[in-house]
DNA sequence: AATTCGGGGCC
DNA sequence: GGCCCAGAATT
């Protein structure tokens, strides 16, 4: 007897798949990746979503298949016109080994979605769950696609302890959905776990009320679904105080790109230099940004000279840079919009 | 195992 | 202000 089953003593296995899968059948919002079985699309889909809420990505799911309709498209295009097309969403590395991976389906699988599990897992940017994502939505296959939402449901549903901050923790949840999942529609299986998470199984006060499988509930039954899943924290963010320096002249402004690694990489800004008492030139305002793991407070000057390690270009050329958000708010400052 | 990597919505 | 989000790569 393994660990996990431990879990599934006197649990209805069969009632819990059953209630899930129909009430994902019944329930499920029109979402526009539900609407393809393009296992392409569906990738780029399952790779925006990561980290990242349904709302913020369907936009941006739309303009990208709309312009990279094949992975012949993507695999061809220039990657600033790529990260064009992620401005905005964050993690801006997904996209690149979005590419990168996609490039490598053209080449080595006819630019065919490899549907064998050890083959698809190995590209770019596929972890774990994208991987048990891809197979189970894209190609029916019973793999466990376990991310934030699933772990949640089952650590309620199960009564499962462990801390679900803990990497190692994923493995027992996997365990506990091969247990679960329905070889007959792993898709929604899958989906109607997350489905669940996100529209009934919220974080903070969840609506047991509306739940299809509140009868076998380890947390309903004894009131215990405030306090899992147990997750620890993490210490607090830092504030990083940068001066951006701006240069104007002949209609042209300065800007450079940032490192190829590390923190928005390879992304244009205007000068972002560590914050000076006496900075010389004219203070603008000041833009707050804030990251999952720091601040900045960055203090905006125009200047008179232009900053080294900076290039000149003309407003239609910048426009086609991909740039951070904490760039686009220096841009409504100068602009007066804030 | 811990840290890094974006941005937005919610309380 | 902290938490969470259809996580993965790096250290």
């Amino acid at each position: 007897m393994t660990v996990v089953q431990e879990y599934f003593t006197n649990f209805n296995k069969t009632q819990f798949t059953t209630e899930l899968i129909a009430w994902f059948l019944r329930e499920q919002r029109d979402l526009p990746w539900r609407r393809t079985k393009n296992p392409y699309h569906i990738w780029i889909s399952e790779i925006m979503l990561q980290q990242t809420r349904v709302d913020t990505v369907i936009p941006y799911y739309e303009r990208f298949t709309k312009r990279f309709p094949t992975p012949h498209d993507l695999a061809e295009a220039d990657q600033s016109e790529v990260l064009k097309h992620w401005e905005g969403l964050g993690y801006y590395s997904r996209v690149k080994n979005l590419q990168i991976a996609v490039q490598e389906v053209v080449e080595k699988y006819d630019g065919i979605v490899p549907d064998e599990k050890e083959l698809f897992s190995q590209l770019k940017g596929v972890g774990p769950y994208t991987t048990g994502a891809v197979l189970s939505i894209a190609y029916g296959q019973a793999e466990p696609a376990v991310d934030g939402n699933v772990m949640r449901v089952l650590s309620r549903v199960l009564g499962i302890y462990e801390d679900i901050a803990a990497p190692k923790t994923r493995k027992l949840f996997e365990a506990a959905v091969h247990q679960l999942i329905d070889p007959a529609d792993p898709s929604s299986f899958n989906q109607g776990l997350m489905e669940l998470g996100a529209m009934v199984c919220t974080p903070k006060s969840p609506m047991c009320g509306l739940c299809p499988v509140q009868d076998v509930c380890f947390a309903y039954d004894r009131n215990a679904q405030e306090e899992l899943p147990v997750k620890t924290k993490k210490g607090k963010t830092q504030i990083i105080p940068y001066d951006a320096l701006v240069y104007e002249t002949n209609g042209k402004i300065a800007i450079e790109q940032r490192a190829e690694t590390g923190l928005l990489a390879g992304m244009w800004q205007y000068p972002l230099r560590e914050a000076e008492e006496d900075r010389n030139g004219t203070l603008v305002g000041h833009v707050r940004h804030v990251f999952s793991h720091r601040i900045w407070e960055i203090a905006v000057y125009r200047v008179t000279a232009q900053p080294d390690q900076t290039v000149l270009v003309d407003q239609e050329t910048y426009a086609t840079y991909p740039v951070s958000v904490a760039q686009m708010k220096i841009d409504r400052l100068l602009k007066g919009e804030i």
